[in-house]
DNA sequence: GACTGTGAACATATTCACAGCG
DNA sequence: CGCTGTGAATATGTTCACAGTC
């Protein structure tokens, strides 16, 4: 029962969609309707939770609770993996203190830089501790999973002390590609990169700004 | 000559290793050097620049300058596009101070608030500006691609006002699913979703936390 | 009757292996 | 010779359309 890349990076928003559901009281749905909170079409949406196993009712639909409950275990949600965060500059900041508020399935327990200035201070909660310290931070907190918030210069460096401190994944925001082990995963999120492919396809458009246009309508 | 998508998202990766080669002063490189720079295999690398035309020699390999003008070209790096960025939060301020740097090929014109305690106040060298005055701003400088960094509440509504004004790509980081016309470009990215990903393998794995494993090898 | 789960068709993306050419 | 560019093979992902089942 392997479970498909693409499927796997759709787990999250349908998992998103079931909460809402589930807060809005509603008990049952159906790939219809979880596929249209989730901006996929329904085909998609039945051969993804397939993936899981048969989960559905046919002729009925899908049991909110039940299936929230079962995509949330693939993706190890419950288990509230310890995450530790390296880089508390502006971004790191920021995301430190969304990940601090814990809704996400996540326990986010250590914050390191290098600078001096912010060691011992204290964000989302936690006091900022020496990168140096990085082996022993992780070994502390079982950390499975990590964010690297630092500029790109020495994050090489932070990620394979990340990586042989054992940490099995890491979510990269430093603009440069890194180098990881098979074994481990890594995922990249680079402002620059996202625009820049935004404006490959503006300028495919042909439009080089925003002129007048008529109001358009909304939905997809 | 259409470029795949797929491709399209890896010519920044391209580009900046180009960047990085020509400030080198390296004059010529090879698809396995680029390759490597980037992260993938050289038979990926020669496919997605076939994309672009035909701008190697043969048995020779490329020259960094022209490559690198033509894959700034087919970003439109060259046109320096318009960005406006809504919502100037803890994130939305890391991302601006990031983006008013000016080094990724984007001019970001326009910061926009709805909080009133933030609307006036100076953010990476603009005046926060109210969201209100969202179309007109957009017109104002022309704006192609929009940043949006609110919160999930209100997304959608600011997220439709700014393709009715005119932009014709969106990057966002609120943690919903955007509806956009299918002529918009929208990408998104999310903090909770990328991590889950992340989690989704490391419990693949078995390995419940960091313990104790030998120091492995970098590269991959 | 209504909706899921899935085989089969299609589309997209990657990789191999080598022909083509300076 | 050495390296690019690309046909062909493979792998991965999506969509259709309907059989299966409650």
């Amino acid at each position: 029962m392997t479970v498909p890349g693409a499927t796997v990076s759709r787990l999250p928003i349908y998992l998103r969609a079931l909460d809402e559901l589930a807060a809005d009281g509603v008990l049952r749905t159906s790939s219809a309707e979880l596929a249209a909170l989730s901006g996929v079409g329904p085909a998609q949406l039945r051969r993804d939770l397939s993936h899981l196993g048969s989960h559905g009712v046919r002729g009925v639909g899908y049991d909110v609770d039940h299936l929230r409950a079962r995509v949330a275990d693939s993706l190890g949600v419950p288990a509230r993996l310890a995450v530790v965060l390296v880089g508390v500059g502006n971004l790191g900041h920021a995301l430190a203190a969304h990940l601090a508020a814990g809704q996400d399935g996540f326990r986010l327990r250590a914050l390191l830089d290098a600078d001096a200035r912010v060691i011992g201070s204290s964000v989302a909660g936690l006091v900022v501790e020496d990168v140096a310290r990085l082996e022993q931070v992780v070994a502390r907190e079982g950390a499975a999973l990590a964010v690297l918030a630092t500029p790109a210069e020495g994050a090489q460096e932070v990620c394979d002390r990340l990586v042989a401190a054992g940490v099995s994944g890491i979510l990269t925001f430093a603009p440069l590609v890194l180098r990881v082990p098979a074994e481990v995963d890594l995922r990249s999120v680079d402002l620059a990169t996202e625009l820049q492919i935004l404006a490959f396809h503006s300028q495919r458009r042909g439009l080089s700004g925003a002129a007048g246009r008529a109001p358009g309508g909304r939905s997809r």
